[in-house]
DNA sequence: TTTCATGCAAACCTTTTGCAGGATA
DNA sequence: TATCCTGCAAAAGGTTTGCATGAAA
């Protein structure tokens, strides 16, 4: 894959990762940059999130439970995702480092990744519920 | 939720699941029974695949990677997804049972449940690699 | 000036839903 | 016979793609 060209559209969609982090969606994005922008297409903010993944540069975090989320933070990390608010959060959580080697040791398949999240209510979404 | 009523569709359904093993999705199941059962629709599968969860028979597993499989084997254990033939396999592996409580004590939100998948290249489609 | 990126609309894929007819209890 | 379940088709929601135009190198 050759460089990517610069792109005030792609400069946009990764300046709004960068600071919200708030792990936004594509579609949050979208409506997030388009008032200011009223010339963004959707189909721009997938296209550009696919790439800014294949560099590297932000990660997709996907869930059962809808679309997928991007993080601008991409060293191993996992998150909360809040089945009130819908949103993702960070977990400052560390898991045993040989997961991938002792899930291969136990198996004749080729294991290389794995996915991992929480699920359960945000801290806001738990208080709310308090009042 | 009142008992469900009895159906032969549900039957075959949950019965393609409990023995094909192979974690099958909506699709999948579509296609193994249409040939025998040619008034059978889609959406009586995955209609059918919602109550057979509800009810606890069936589990439904989400990948990053398309569409749901369903595995009839409810205890909790975990897949490997498989990026070459797109299946999902059991993986013998016991994590740490305490995950959750672990992400709880360093985390404000409230921590519930957790989802976890390998992903790989299954045992065959490691073979095939090698001739 | 070549080639990549964009905007728009249409297509795609998985899953859900409305509705009239059919099966179950 | 009251209610649930089914089949069909249409719709929904998220994402991708074809194509002509516009921007970057």
């Amino acid at each position: 894959m050759q460089p990517l060209r610069f792109s005030a559209q792609r400069e946009l969609i990764f300046n709004t990762i960068l600071n919200d982090k708030d792990h936004p969606t594509a579609d949050a994005i979208y409506n997030k940059l388009k008032p200011t922008n009223p010339q963004l297409s959707l189909a721009t903010v997938y296209r550009n999130l696919r790439q800014l993944e294949e560099k590297g540069d932000v990660i997709r975090i996907s869930t059962q439970c809808g679309c997928d989320h991007y993080d601008a933070r991409t060293d191993k990390h996992y998150h909360l995702y809040c089945k009130v608010c819908d949103k993702m959060f960070d977990i400052d959580y560390t898991i045993d480092t040989q997961i991938i080697e002792k899930a291969q040791e136990q198996s004749q398949h080729l294991v290389e990744n794995y996915e991992l999240y929480f699920i359960g209510k945000c801290k806001n979404c738990r208080e709310t519920d308090k009042k």
